[in-house]
DNA sequence: CACGAGTTATACGATGCCGTACAAGGTGAT
DNA sequence: ATCACCTTGTACGGCATCGTATAACTCGTG
C-alpha cells in the first residue's frame, strides 16, 4: 500500500485548531490543506465533504473532553471540593481544550446538532459538579444552584472583558470559587 | 432632493440583526440588501466598505447598551440588590440586546478592536454591580468576587447547555442569584 | 410638467471557497 | 525493475461575496 502521508487524524486536528482560532466558519478545506503544507487533494479520500470533517471533529472533541477528563478526575480528584476544582481546571485551564470548548459553545448557539452534543457533554460534567458539591451540601436546590454557578463562572469568565482595578482576574476567580463552594472567610490572615 | 428610501440606520439595524442571528461572518452586504428588499446599490453611499458598517454597528450597540441601560437603572433601580437584578435583566433578558451582546462577545474573542469596546462596556456595567453590592458588603475583595459571579452567571448561563433534572433553568438561576447576593435560606417556607 | 439631486438597479472584475476529475507521484510487493 | 495501489497535485466549474462603475429611477421643487 502507499504510505499514509496525511492521515485522517491530521485533518481533524488541524480542523480543531482552526475552529479554536477562528470559529467554525474558519474551518475551510483549502485553508487546512495550506496549514498542513499540502493541497486538498487527499482530503476527499477521507471525508465525503466538509460536513463530514466537522462531524469527525465533534467526535474527537467529545471523546477527549468527556472520557479523558472524567477518568482523570475520578483517579486524581481526592477531596470533593478539589474534584470540582480539578474538573474545572482540566477543561477550563487547558490551552488545548479551552479554546475549542469556547468555540463549540458559540457554534452550538447556531447549530442544533452541535447544541445536542454539547448538552450531552455539559450534562456529564454537571453531574460531576453535583456529586462533589452534594458531599457538603444537603439541599438539592442549593446543590443545583452552586453547580450552575461553578459552570457559569468557568465559562463566563472567558467571555467577560471587564478589568478588576488593582487586581488580576485570577484572585477574583479564586475568591468567587470560595463563595461557590461555601468556604467561610473570617478576618484576613486568621 | 430624492427621498431617503433606505437610510443609514436601516443598514445598521439589519446588520445588528444579522450579527445576532449568525455572528459577524453573517453580516454580508448583499445579504443585508436582500433582507431589506433592495440591492446593495445604495449601501456604498453610506459606508466606505463593510468594515465601516461594522464600526457603525458597534457604535450603535455601545450607545444603546450602556447609556440607555445605565439611565434606566439609575431612575428605576430602587434598592441596591434590585439594581443589580434590573441591570442584569435589561441587557440579559432583552430579546433585542441579549443576542447582540452574546454575538459581540464571540466577535471580541477574535478582534482586538471589538474586545476593547467590550471592555469599556463591561467595565461600566461592572461598576454598577460593584456599587450596588458594596452597599451590603464591606470587604472589597468579596464585592469584586460577587460582582464577577453576577456577571459570569448572566453571560455563562447562555453558553451552558446542561439540563436541570426536574427543574427549568429559571429557578436555578434565581437560587444562584440569592447565593451571589448573600440572601440567607432558612428552612423552606419559613 | 420638467428638472435635478439623491437613491437604487444592473453589470462587471476579482477573489475565495467547495467539490470533482484526472494526472502525477511515491511506496511496498513480487 | 515493474506493477498495483494509495495519496497528492493540478485544473476545472460553480457559487457567493466584495467593491466599482454606470445607467435608470424617484421624488421634491420650481
Amino acid at each position: 500500500m502507499g504510505a499514509l502521508r496525511t492521515p485522517r487524524e491530521k485533518w481533524v486536528e488541524e480542523g480543531l485548531r482552526a475552529l479554536a482560532a477562528g470559529g467554525v466558519d474558519a474551518v475551510r478545506v483549502e485553508a487546512l490543506a495550506k496549514a498542513l503544507g499540502v493541497t486538498k487533494g487527499g482530503f476527499y479520500g477521507y471525508f465525503a465533504d466538509r460536513d463530514a470533517l466537522l462531524t469527525a471533529m465533534l467526535d474527537a472533541w467529545e471523546r477527549e473532553s468527556v472520557d479523558d477528563v472524567v477518568d482523570r478526575v475520578e483517579r486524581e480528584g481526592g477531596d470533593a471540593r478539589n474534584k470540582v476544582r480539578l474538573a474545572g481546571q482540566l477543561t477550563f485551564s487547558s490551552d488545548r481544550l479551552l479554546p475549542i470548548d469556547l468555540a463549540i459553545r458559540e457554534w452550538a448557539r447556531r447549530d442544533h446538532t452541535v447544541a445536542d452534543r454539547l448538552r450531552r457533554v455539559d450534562n456529564k460534567r454537571m453531574q460531576l459538579a453535583r456529586d462533589a458539591i452534594g458531599t457538603f451540601c444537603t439541599d438539592p436546590d442549593e446543590v443545583e444552584a452552586r453547580a450552575l454557578l461553578a459552570f457559569c463562572t468557568a465559562i463566563g469568565s472567558h467571555f467577560l472583558a471587564a478589568d478588576h482595578p488593582g487586581r488580576t482576574r485570577a484572585p477574583v476567580i479564586a475568591r468567587a470559587a470560595d463563595i461557590i463552594l461555601d468556604v467561610p472567610h473570617g478576618n484576613p490572615g486568621a
